[in-house]
DNA sequence: TAGTGGTCTAGACCACCGG
DNA sequence: CGGTGGTCTAGACCACTAA
């Protein structure tokens, strides 16, 4: 059935290696729905018989699915088929993505509060050097201190987000809420908008990575799946106010832009 | 030096399995330059005599780093630190991000051609059935044909992104040269507005996930780097026109968009 | 407690790359 | 050719989960 390695057929078909025949062959069952989300798959040792090889190369096997992010396997329970529901951000139309707050007209784009999922988040202020990459952003000296208000969110306890604002020096010397602990009633966006300091324009970079082990820890991320991150930095008339990272898990995750006139779009329908 | 698995230190440290001993050391390694982008690592039979584990073991610790995007590996040669160039495009400048054509003004932000690399693409015209996903973005009936523009882009050999722009049936037959399988001069975009069909809005969707198997073999990547997708539906007043899905290479290239005034960008400085 | 996946070993043969 | 990584096996012990 499951051709061996290494003995090349005679003039074509170059047999696969035993582990990717498992993968393929159950990540076709997969596609097919023969084994739908959350469903368990069969166990090591079934699939061992199942296509006669050592426990290792079944392993090795059902690891590649992991890193495509189809599987999900811990400890003592099966090989579980991961099942995504998908929340959608739309990064020309929301400034603050605040959960649970004023959802007013249009403020985010999301099915998770239209599903009763339960979402939340945590929330912390420091001051802390602002790091290289964002200083070069903010057009601040490397090194110097600012401050930066961190947010991680929640979807009925899974990690979804982590969000890291920086605000340079001088702001903050101008506008001393910024380093106050709390969440900002208002949107610290709109309290800076209150007192003179409106971002006018955005730049964003968006990128894709695997995580880091830290990353993977604080979003409770497997191997297989990746980041998506977005880095908005936020311009007044003539410089640079603020810098914010949001690292989302890209299995969860997708962000839209709606640009120029889309009247057309009024009537959604089925579009994503 | 390196603990052993399983016999759990008393009271906190939980001694880390050896695979993951290795991984993070050659991880902490090369963010330390001990092994800059480019460089071997040595090979599998020295680490397994400095880490003092099995082959498998250390196998098994490399691999994580592959996973992540770390290191590349191939059959005969020792594995390698990756190194990255990054491809930076400006989503909200660029229409068609066109290989070596007009760079007039500010046709695309690239470090490609400012480098002395060389680009070129593969380019394909095909009538095909419009994919579900595609066809709701349109609008036209699933399974309605369509006209799909392939394009694969590459820099100094490199596979970089694919591009396929489907067109609905009903622009197609309006519009014959969408059909045509040779690169419209002047760009298919500009062919549609000369003829009356402009485009005035777009909805981009961004998102990432793990490469199929094809996507891989497509991009020459190998585990361990995500792709980043960006599907853009361009429409006219009424309705939408085409949908432009890129694939892109994740670890080579980022996506910008620049919204509002943003004159405090002219000096741009050092900023990304 | 039985069954699952997680970690690890020792050894084998192969394909590929470079000198 | 020697050295590298790629594939595979057989078996061991452990930690975790669920019944």
């Amino acid at each position: 059935m499951y051709q061996q390695a290494g003995s090349v057929g005679q003039d074509e078909p170059m047999s696969k290696p035993l582990y990717r025949q498992v993968a393929d062959t159950l990540r076709a069952e997969i596609a097919d729905g023969v084994f739908g989300p959350g469903d368990d798959l069969p166990s090591e040792r079934e699939l061992r018989e199942r296509f006669d090889a050592s426990r290792n190369t079944v392993r090795q096997g059902l690891q590649l699915l992991v890193s495509e992010g189809l599987l999900n396997s811990s400890q003592g329970r099966a090989y579980q088929v991961r099942s995504h529901e998908i929340f959608v951000l739309n990064a020309s139309k929301f400034e603050n993505l605040q959960f649970s707050q004023r959802e007013d007209g249009d403020s985010y784009d999301n099915e998770v509060l239209h599903s009763g999922r339960q979402p939340h988040q945590e929330f912390r202020v420091e001051m802390v050097k602002v790091p290289q990459d964002i200083a070069e952003r903010l057009k601040v000296a490397p090194g110097e201190q600012g401050v930066l208000r961190f947010c991680r969110r929640f979807v009925d306890d899974t990690p979804w987000s982590t969000q890291a604002t920086h605000y340079p020096k001088w702001l903050v010397d101008a506008h001393p809420r910024l380093a106050e602990p709390d969440d900002i009633e208002e949107g610290s966006t709109r309290y800076l908008a209150d007192r003179g300091i409106e971002q006018i324009g955005y730049h964003d970079e968006l990128m894709t990575r695997m995580p880091t082990p830290e990353e993977a820890r604080e979003l409770q991320i497997g191997p297989g799946v990746p980041l998506l991150i977005w880095i908005r930095t936020g311009f007044s008339t003539d410089k640079p106010v603020r810098c914010t990272r949001t690292t989302f898990r890209g299995d969860l995750n997708h962000i839209t832009y709606d640009l120029g006139d889309l009247r057309a779009l009024t009537t959604r329908g089925d579009l994503h």
